[in-house]
Formats: C-alpha cells, sequence, structure tokens
DNA sequence: ACAAATCCTGACCGTATGGTCAAAGTCAGG
DNA sequence: CCTGACTTTGACCATACGGTCAGGATTTGT
C-alpha cells in the first residue's frame, strides 16, 4: 500500500516537473525566440535549477520540440468543431470561435508555432507535411462541397482557410501591438467579443452567407 | 576634378557598404530572429569581415534597430495608397494589393517586423505608441467617415484594419507554410493573383462592397 | 530493512558569440 | 606628394551558453 505523504507517485511527479517544464519553456520561447531563449531562464521561470531541465529534456532542441508538437495538438483538437457541423455558417462560425478562444488563452504557443514557421519549421516540416498538408485538404473538399450545393459563394477555399489562420492567430501574435493600439490596456471581455463578431461578421458576410 | 576609377566617392562607398550590410543584416534576421542571428552569418552574407560590420554599425542591437525602422518606413509609405482614394472600394482594394506587394517582394522585412512585435517591441515601442497610433486612429476616422455616409457596411474599423495587416501578412510570414501546402512550391504568378483577388473578394464583400 | 532504480543538483567544461583594438591601407585636399 | 581623416581587418578577449557528470537524496519493490 503506497502511502501518499507528498501526495504524489514518482509518475506523477514526473508528469508534473514536466509539465511545469513546458509550460515556462512555451513562455520563454515565445517571449525571446528559440534562439534568445536559454535554459537558465526557462530554468528559472519553472523554479528549478538548470541541470534539472536537461534530466528531463536532454537538449533544449528536445525541449522546444515537445513544445511545439504540443501546441500542435491543441491546434488541431480546435479544428474538429469544423467537422461536427453541418452548414458553412455553423462550421466556420464556430471555428473561428475556437481560434479566437485558443488565441486569447493560450497566446504563447501561438507566438512560439508563428516562429517555428517563420523560421522555415525546422523541426515540424514533417508535420506540416503530412497532418497539416491532409487536414487542409479535407477541410478545402468540405468546402468546395458546400460551394457547389449553394450554399456560400464560390470562393478558392485554400485562401479562405488562409484568411482564418491569419486573422484569428493575428489577435494572439500581434496581440502587444493591439493592445498598444488600444491604448496600453489589453482588450476587455466586452471588446474580446466586439472582436469575435466583427471577425465573423466580415468573413462570413464575405463568403456569401448572412443574407 | 575628383577623377572615379571606381567610380564611387567615399561617401557613395559608405552607403553601398551599409547597404549591403542591411540587405544581408534583414535576410538573416528574418531567417534566425534577433537571438539566432550572430554577426558572422551577417558578415558572411553580407561578403565582409565581421568587424567591418561593428566599424558601421556598433552593435548587434543598433544594426537591428536601423533594419526595424527601414521596414517600418517602407510599410508607412505602402499604406499611402489608402490616402489617395476617394471611396471604400478604391482604397480598400489597393491598401490590399500594396500589402499583398510587399509581402511578395519584401517577405524578409514583414517576418523581422513580425518577430519584433512579437517579442513585445523592445526595439520600436515608440513608433508604435506614435507614429503607428497616429496612423490608425486617421484611417479608422476615413472608415467612419465612409460607415457614417453609408458607402460600406458598419464594423469596427480597428478590426477591419487588423484582419488586413493580417491577412497579407500572413503571406509572407507563413510563407514557408503555404508554400509546404502546395506542394512544396512557392505560389506560381497566377496563384499569387488568385490569393489577392480572393483576398479582395471576400473582404470587400464582407464590408457590404460588391453588392 | 535492504537494494535497485530513479531523481536531483552544484560544480564544472568547451565553445561560440558580441565586441575591441592596433596597425595597415586608402583617399581627398592642398 | 604630403598630411590628416577615414576605412578595413586579423587577432584577440571576456562572457554566457548548452551541456556533462559525479555523487547524494529519495522512492520503489520485495
Amino acid at each position: 500500500m503506497p502511502r501518499a505523504p507528498k501526495p504524489n507517485s514518482k509518475k506523477e511527479r514526473r508528469l508534473e516537473s514536466e509539465k511545469l517544464i513546458l509550460d515556462a519553456a512555451e513562455k520563454v520561447f515565445a517571449e525571446a525566440g528559440f534562439g534568445g531563449a536559454t535554459m537558465q531562464l526557462i530554468a528559472d521561470m519553472a523554479g528549478l535549477p538548470k541541470a534539472n531541465l536537461h534530466y528531463y529534456f536532454p537538449t533544449k532542441e528536445s525541449l522546444y520540440r515537445q513544445v511545439v508538437q504540443n501546441i500542435f495538438q491543441v491546434w488541431l483538437e480546435a479544428a474538429d468543431v469544423f467537422d461536427k457541423a453541418d452548414g458553412p455558417t455553423e462550421g466556420i462560425g464556430a471555428y473561428i470561435d475556437a481560434k479566437m478562444e485558443i488565441s486569447r488563452r493560450h497566446p504563447a504557443g501561438s507566438k512560439v508555432w508563428a516562429s517555428e514557421v517563420m523560421h522555415r519549421a525546422p523541426v515540424i516540416q514533417d508535420y506540416l507535411e503530412t497532418t497539416l498538408a491532409d487536414w487542409t485538404e479535407g477541410r478545402a473538399a468540405v468546402i468546395d462541397r458546400w460551394i457547389a450545393e449553394g450554399r456560400m459563394a464560390p470562393i478558392n477555399p485554400r485562401h479562405l482557410l488562409y484568411m482564418l489562420w491569419a486573422t484569428t492567430q493575428h489577435y494572439a501574435d500581434f496581440g502587444h501591438q493591439i493592445e498598444t493600439l488600444n491604448g496600453g490596456e489589453p482588450l476587455s471581455d466586452a471588446q474580446w467579443e466586439d472582436a469575435k463578431a466583427s471577425v465573423k461578421d466580415i468573413i462570413l458576410r464575405g463568403i456569401g452567407l448572412r443574407d
């Protein structure tokens, strides 16, 4: 019978430490970029000695790779709402909501992803070529079907998807610029709602929905 | 009578060297980020010894600052088309064209800018607060006037501007992702035209133009 | 209670980087 | 053609970084 004086088993503590490190790493990579981030900074933010990071993640690159893969996972799961819908208004609207919510709650992850792609995706190129390419093709086919059925305006589905990604992720990646243009204040709850509504309004009308 | 055996005066050569360095620096900063870029890499790309860079730009940061300021300049000049127009269709359409062209011809600059903003604008925060804030306010006022005159749908002009920036710059900042999703090939001329047309189509219809 | 396995960490190391400098080279003006 | 200002560069330096490691602490299974 394993007592629990410190309530965690070894395996639980391992997962906790890994999560602690990954969360700290995500923030530091987002703020400084891969090259600007240092293991010491990540260690300090996680409240652990540097050598401890190297026990869980042998190299800076392996830690970074894990961070990026986790982000991609979150990103893919959010895309599910697209499939559960049975029409463009509902599907694309829900997708915008989901991605805006991620930008709001998970801005560091979005920045790390943006940085990775801007630097020619040295770590996740294979994901782009397989998982993301497949996902994109599938969704483009759905959109093309909606168009064929006359349920939305005929547009190039790929450019629509790029626009959705660009616009929603902009609120995370360029959050600092938006905050500065908002008088130095982060967007309030109401302003976030306005942002979501504005994006949905323009895009949905732009593809021929909303009469 | 100053002959010109090497056809450049000292001042001209100075400007040439500076431009050579700045161009190399823009590429390297875009590809590696500020932290990942090294003076040696920039020197190699410019074909000059490292010590020579430090003659023209005393520190890495001063070189970086100059790169970012130049980008901001290009960016602002392109925004002029917005003002020369006398209606939303023409103004916003031309603005999209201009920004898409910059994304195509000047992708490294866009990436450096994106990186700078993502890292909380350590170098150009004052520009954001003054020049960019003023520009944004002015353009938002123009859009509001167009709305008041019933010439376009009532939307929040700031979110429209964010969408324009996000979408057009996406083609530079995420160019690698787009290229990968395009079968590994850069967008062809025709595809760029399609991209421009798609963006204009969705956004202009989205704000109530194009009936 | 003991041994094996796992976890933790201070001290240390080799290297790469931003930056300096002195000396050599080049140019314009008189 | 001489002088002073400007430009170029190889060699060098201090520091900071990613990564290693030995040895001690803690937990687990028996």
